[in-house]
DNA sequence: CTGCAATACCTAAGTTTCTTATGTATCTTT
DNA sequence: AAAGATACATAAGAAACTTAGGTATTGCAG
């Protein structure tokens, strides 16, 4: 089962801040593989999705890149600026604070008006 | 703390479905009041973004609706149709797996590379 | 040794879905 | 009497995604 894409939605920013985090730096391709291995292909990033988003996280000062040559092949490996850290914790538990806030909402009980 | 509006997207179809099965039927001024409320107002619904998914939502046949007249007020009510109930369940259960593996992304360990 | 799949980057048009702003009207409270 | 709350609605614009391409290199299977 893979996720409706909307779910995805809103979330996307700080998953890709949250890896970048927990893995130093990475590159485009790799995070879609990171994202769809760790959650078993239920999330499954597209590239018309990510590369977009990593840019405006890089235009907005959070990533910085460097390039690399891999033969002729490039890769561009994005990290978190220190900006980009300290967001990266905001948002992170802005997310599990939202999450709790959602599971409050999925678990009540019926009403009997 | 009010949540940044790109997380709600995504969940809004999801809340109000599972709002009206808890409920029975509501308003649409009354689940913008009561998601307020139950969230001690972290999460606010905007009458621009709620009317047009109840109207997307009854579109879809998931959503049936009877109005009524407090005094010369309309109100018009909405309830889940049966397939709204089968959706509902999707939904919800959909958005519980999801957020079990948003949980596990956000609760992994730096590597040490 | 050739062709396909995987790796790796990217962009653009179109769609969906939200925000912001506005409109109308009734009811309640000060 | 005015302001705020209740209650519906829509429209223009923006954001962020999907879909569909485009380019190029590398690895592997037949």
């Amino acid at each position: 089962m893979i996720y409706s894409s909307e779910l995805i939605k809103g979330t996307l920013k700080t998953i890709v801040l949250k890896l970048l985090e927990d893995n130093g730096r990475m590159y485009g391709y790799e995070i879609t593989q990171k994202v769809k291995d760790l959650t078993g292909d239920r999330i499954q990033i597209t590239e018309g999705a990510l590369y977009p988003t990593l840019h405006v996280l890089e235009e907005d000062g959070l990533l910085v890149t460097d390039v690399e040559y891999i033969g002729k092949r490039v890769r561009k490996y994005y990290r978190l600026s220190n900006e980009g850290k300290a967001k990266t914790n905001e948002k992170v538990s802005e997310l599990r604070d939202f999450i709790g806030t959602i599971q409050f909402l999925l678990d009540l009980k019926p009403q009997n008006s």
